[in-house]
RNA sequence: CGGGGUGUAGCGUAGCCCGGUUAUCGCGCCACGUUUGGGACGUGGAGGCCGCAGGUUCGAAUCCUGCCACCCCGACCA
């Protein structure tokens, strides 16, 4: 393995790929389109997980598990959904298979097997969730139903990428019933802004709130919020999406329920859903030429303390010293970790522990045991100090929360900065050339200009942002009226 | 799925155009010794169906065909 990663200057989609494998974070598998995420990345995605998980059942939802397959005349209920996911569904056919009489020692599908109806993996399970819950609404009484999963989707797509696009992928996908239309959307709101607070509390990455247009919705959604972050090489991406679903699903699935007024009316819905993306997402906001940067509040180690020793005696007194570190910062809920590997030295020791973003690094050997010192390096700026022992376990503590500031703050001002308005097409094609980022601009409100932008300059509506103001314009392409702008860019 | 490119040891590669001894080099790996405050050094060693399958040939890493995977550019997409 070389040492040095390529640099983001160099090739940036070169640099992601080499980081996430020279990080240990996941790689390629024998199946086409299909990760292996290794220990250390799933770590991350574990952390991840137990945030959102926590964030979910604050809000009032329970989690469930609904199965992998969704029968074929389940998944076509929907129109529009089934539409929009049809060309990228695997599809089970068979249910067995058999030696084959014409190539010693290999298997062939059993042609005997095939199945009555075909199953698709499912790439999103609103139908056989749907399916599920018209048995469990009846009354308004059984509403609201706030329920979660954690699951595996499968979507055959034509270019995969570690993380960022890969045919199998984790996620969880929430779906929720309501009595009302205003009910539902509250909650398709109410699950965008836990997104974003995780998203920027917790992944330091900064989010622009808003709604997709008509053509970059759901399929089967009315209104699709969704959160928006910014990568370093100008490149948006769509970090998370809830969905406000009207009574489409209902209606395909015919879940109705008895209103307080004794009347039948069909339920209204939400989906909501963000994946192992994410990891792509911390990735491409934080990192350096070094290697991944981690914000503390995702590290699966916050702090990895390296020993410094010529002997076994000074190993131990340097152990004993650690020791004492550990059950400090453990106390104060810091994870820690003591990479005492005899078979490496220092210098690789650092290097490694770089590569993959932990975030305070301390050292220690015999100069600090007799000065009672030891040296804290920080991965996000990677500086180096002498701290003395007393003050260590204050100054970790304090640096935490410190760097994880650090990080958001610095991710803010890249996205704030490449954020630019615009007035007219020409200065659209030259900033989204030259500089890259979010554009701001007027838009008519047609799918028409929004397909012949997307044609000319590969720049999409990315949302219209919640928190916009709606200030009249004319719009950048077509030079019709324009109640709002919207942001542009080109997004992975 | 369309256009372009690349597949040689765990990784990075030379050789391929112009077929011919035992497939080159570096990193990594293993053993021993010396080392240890930023990716150690020395000596010795192991490791290859040259992406896979078929073909041409006395002979294929090298030529031909098909397939697969990966990378880049499009289309699709969270």
């Amino acid at each position: 393995m070389s040492k040095k990663l390529t640099s983001r200057a160099e090739d940036y989609s070169k640099w992601y790929n080499e980081l996430v494998v020279k990080a240990d974070l996941a790689e390629n598998s024998a199946v086409r389109g299909c990760m292996v995420i290794k220990p250390y990345g799933y770590a991350i995605w574990e952390k991840m997980q137990a945030e959102l998980d926590r964030m979910f059942k604050e809000t009032g939802h329970q989690n469930a598990y609904f199965p992998l397959f969704v029968p074929k005349s389940l998944f076509e209920a929907e129109e529009k959904n089934a539409e929009g996911f049809a060309k990228e569904c695997a599809v089970v056919t068979h249910y067995r298979l058999q030696n084959d009489p014409d190539n010693e020692g290999k298997l062939r599908v059993d042609p005997e097997a095939k199945l009555e109806e075909e199953l698709v993996v499912r790439p999103t399970s609103e139908a056989i969730i749907w399916n599920t819950y018209k048995g469990w609404i009846q009354s308004y009484r059984d509403l609201p139903l706030l329920i979660n999963q954690w699951a595996n989707v499968v979507r055959w797509e034509m270019r995969t990428r570690l993380f960022l696009r890969t045919a199998e992928f984790l996620w969880q996908e929430g779906h929720t019933a309501h009595e009302t239309r205003t009910e539902a959307i509250t909650e398709a709101e109410t699950m965008n802004n836990v997104y974003a607070t995780f998203a920027e509390e917790f992944m330091a990455i900064p989010v622009v709130q808003g709604l997709k247009s008509e053509s970059e919705r759901f399929a089967g959604a009315e209104e699709t919020y969704c959160i928006e972050a910014l990568m370093q090489d100008g490149k948006a991406l769509q970090a998370g999406t809830s969905h406000f679903l009207g009574q489409n699903f209902a209606k395909a699935f015919d879940v109705k329920f008895t209103n307080k007024e004794g009347k039948q009316d069909y339920v209204w819905a939400t989906s909501w859903g963000v994946s192992t993306r994410l990891m792509g997402a911390l990735i491409m906001t934080h990192s350096d030429d070094q290697g991944l940067v981690l914000p503390p509040n995702l590290a699966p180690n916050q702090v990895v303390i390296v020993p410094i020793y010529k002997t076994d005696e000074q190993l131990e007194q340097i152990t004993d010293v650690v020791n004492g570190i550990m059950k400090d910062l453990r106390a104060k809920h810091i994870t820690v970790k003591f990479d005492n590997r005899t078979t490496h030295r220092p210098g690789a020791k650092f290097a490694q522990h770089e590569l993959q973003g932990v975030p305070l690094r301390i050292a220690i050997g015999a100069r600090d045991l007799e000065n009672g010192t030891v040296e804290l390096a920080r991965r996000d700026t990677l500086t180096k100090e002498t701290v003395s022992l007393e003050s260590l376990i204050e100054k970790v503590e304090g640096l935490m929360v410190e760097i994880q500031d650090s990080l958001f703050n610095k991710a803010l001002d890249f996205r704030n900065s490449h954020i630019t308005e615009v007035e007219n097409f020409e200065e659209f094609k030259s900033v989204l050339k030259e500089k890259g980022g979010f554009i701001s601009a007027h838009w008519d409100g047609t799918i028409e200009t929004e397909d012949k932008i997307k044609e000319i300059t590969k720049a999409t509506i990315r949302c219209l942002p919640i928190d916009g103001e709606l200030v009249e314009g004319v719009c950048v392409y077509s030079g019709k009226p324009s109640k709002r702008r919207v942001l542009f860019a080109k997004a992975y």
